[in-house]
DNA sequence: TTATATACATTCAAGCTTGTTTGTAAAAAG
DNA sequence: CTTTTTACAAACAAGCTTGAATGTATATAA
């Protein structure tokens, strides 16, 4: 029982992937080895290696399955702020977060990111990505901010670096508390917490020079 | 060269400890050998398995080395939450902050078990823990929001849960981001982040209670 | 129809890590 | 002064993982 179709092989690709994303949740990427992945798709290493490179490989094959249609959504909106980028900004966010819950690939995907990474020599390629990522996203919440304060819609004096990084942080902040311990209903919760950070950015106070 | 006396021995204790912390945070906590530990401290292994049990010993060591103090300085919070809880939160935030863009250990962890860290089987143990100790935090969160609200400080209507949720997810969040990325300064702007939150919570809306 | 590339399975050598055990010289106890 | 711990170093056994090499049956191209 060998060489199947192109079709079957796409299916063991995903059945590899689908495999890798479960051992790396349950036992960490460090932790899981070649072999645990192959036996839980139901396969061997030969096809492992077959159609991946190494472990670093496959992880960065599950990571993309999620981040490629997520960073797709942020691109559009920073394509264009629109008539009220606010709003645009307020949507997208609750729209992240309905991702990470409404997906169960995303949550584990997140999850495994979030905890079950360890920043070996390997992954170095990936994490240079995930910086590129992480700094496109900031810029784009810059552009916005800067369009809601040019509209009016956020005060003049905010400054729009820390803004970004401050918006940045707290979304990804609640992705990771909910994603270590669920002790929130953030499907739920996601629309009233956006809209209170975001009064507080629309009442910011005048920062301080000094300091 | 061997018998040291018990203050050299507590020595060596550090200085192994020192290593791990060195090595965790250079090849991550999976990837660095006892053996890696050992000799950049100048020891071998036999000093390593003499202070220590294993691999998740030494790292709840390096740990415990800087969660200790920080866990007294949030205790001393929830014990009195004063006249102005709502002060002293800021306050608290703004140190907590602080703990971190000036000491060089606390980078050195908080580093490690942000982006180090693969989440085996082995560290159950501090994983249970961790999760303790976020529980306790948040309680002592929702103590002091508690207590803000019951003296006006605060909007009656505030879910205490959640506020709790995303202050701490937000303060969470902007210690991983400049871990990460230092891509900017969180020392200066702490407090204008920290008030621009609260600023928030203090003008929040009505949370919807459908949805 | 033949030939070749595909999609794996199987086997093998090699290194690396861990845990344990043993050795030992000096410090501390008596 | 003798004995016993202490605080390591050094050696050892065992397993586990990786990467590579080899085998092989079948799609698929020609």
């Amino acid at each position: 029982m060998v060489r199947r179709t192109k079709e079957e092989a796409e299916a063991t690709r995903l059945q590899l992937l689908d495999a890798a994303e479960r051992c790396f949740r349950e036992k960490g990427v460090a932790g899981t080895t070649l072999d645990d992945i192959a036996k839980s798709a139901g396969h061997t290493r030969g096809a492992v290696y077959w159609h991946f490179e190494n472990k670093a490989d496959i992880f960065e094959a599950v990571c993309e399955r999620v981040t490629t249609p997520m960073q797709a959504m942020l691109g559009d909106l920073a394509a264009d702020p629109g008539t009220d980028p606010l709003g645009f900004l307020r949507n997208d966010a609750i729209r992240v977060l309905r991702m990470l819950t409404d997906c169960e690939r995303v949550q584990a995907v997140f999850e495994i990111k979030f905890c079950k990474l360890d920043g070996g020599p390997d992954f170095d390629r990936l994490r240079t990505r995930e910086l590129e990522t992480h700094s496109r996203c900031l810029d784009m919440l810059e552009v916005v901010f800067g369009a809601a304060v040019r509209i009016g819609q956020l005060p003049l004096h905010l400054p729009p670096r820390e803004t970004a990084e401050a918006m940045h942080a707290f979304i990804g902040g609640l992705m990771r508390s909910w994603i270590e311990r669920r002790d929130f209903d953030l499907q739920k919760s996601a629309p009233w917490l956006v809209d209170t950070f975001l009064v507080g950015l629309r009442n910011a106070p005048v920062p301080d020079p000094a300091s």
